[in-house]
DNA sequence: GACAGATAGTAGGAAGTCAGAGTAAACTGT
DNA sequence: ACAGTTTACTCTGACTTCCTACTATCTGTC
């Protein structure tokens, strides 16, 4: 199944020929684009025991990771960068599975906390270490790779406004 | 809008406090998903004036590559990695703009090419120099990270049977 | 030849994301 | 105090992707 050639490779070749210029920004952002893709189907296959897709993930590990175990909607917006009508989808989608609670605000009416349960709770450790065994969908990746990924794309991110 | 902190540093420090394992994998994951979200907005954006997308482009560039300008749609499925029907879809949008055009295969009549028009080749240089202009959306990288993060991926990419 | 299995493409449907618009509530400046 | 602005959430609709199922066609083997 796999190609005989790297495919990016193909395309450096091809974009220099054609002089359509910023070779180097265009590779990187192909093989970002790539590894996304390849990441994205190995943690949602693993996360599909748990009726879990990522983003369902992230929004309940975020509110593991809170004191109390709740957050406004809006708060839960920023920190994943998601759309706030994707927020209410995925909060849907949570509270259907009875993993999160809608509970008001205590002060401010306008705003709807969403409250992990104790079956969220549980969950999110189980799905967590599931992610943990596949190697958050890494495996195949050297180790020293991994920082190197890391604080690379700290640049980018820091750049972009992200913190 | 920026965060007080970084989020993916905030997310290692919660993760070991609470023994999930696999921190290293999961900020480097977790750091790619982000920065392929910065990316593809960024990129979307720079496409936008074209009608285009990241995907429709990149199939628009795929076939401006060919000796002969037309492809199967199964190959397009293969390079581009997506599903059949993404396929499907993909050629659907960029022939209903005129920029590529559906060819019966000369000798296997199970199977369809998609041919670039004249229009398409010219529209995918223009936004292949748009998204040049803006660094594929890598602008605020150090120079010196784009080939770390490609040479990084690669093991990715070529562990996960990519070439 | 004939037929089982593989391959090519598409239709229909589910899921996810975003954008625009709308409603309700809270803040702000005079 | 209060009119205007901002903020919070949701509804609707457009778009993209994938999955399953289906038809048409090709290929290897008997």
């Amino acid at each position: 199944m796999p190609l005989p050639f790297d495919p990016i490779a193909e395309a450096r070749r091809n974009w220099e020929a054609r002089g359509w210029g910023a070779v180097d920004a265009m590779t990187a952002a192909t093989s970002i684009t790539r590894a996304h893709q390849i990441l994205l189907r190995r943690i949602d296959a693993a996360l599909e025991p748990f009726c879990l897709v990522f983003s369902r993930f992230e929004a309940l590990a975020l509110l593991s990771f809170t004191r109390t175990g709740a957050l406004p909607l809006a708060r839960i917006g920023e920190r994943l960068q998601v759309h706030p009508t994707s927020v209410t989808n995925t909060i849907d989608r949570l509270e259907a599975d009875g993993l999160v609670a809608r509970v008001p605000h205590p002060t401010d009416r306008r705003a709807t906390l969403a409250e992990i349960t104790p079956a969220g709770r549980s969950l999110v450790g189980d799905a967590a270490k599931a992610l943990a065994a596949v190697d958050f969908g890494l495996e195949g990746m050297a180790g020293t790779h991994l920082s190197a990924v890391e604080q690379s794309l700290q640049s980018l991110r820091s750049a972009a406004g992200d913190f």
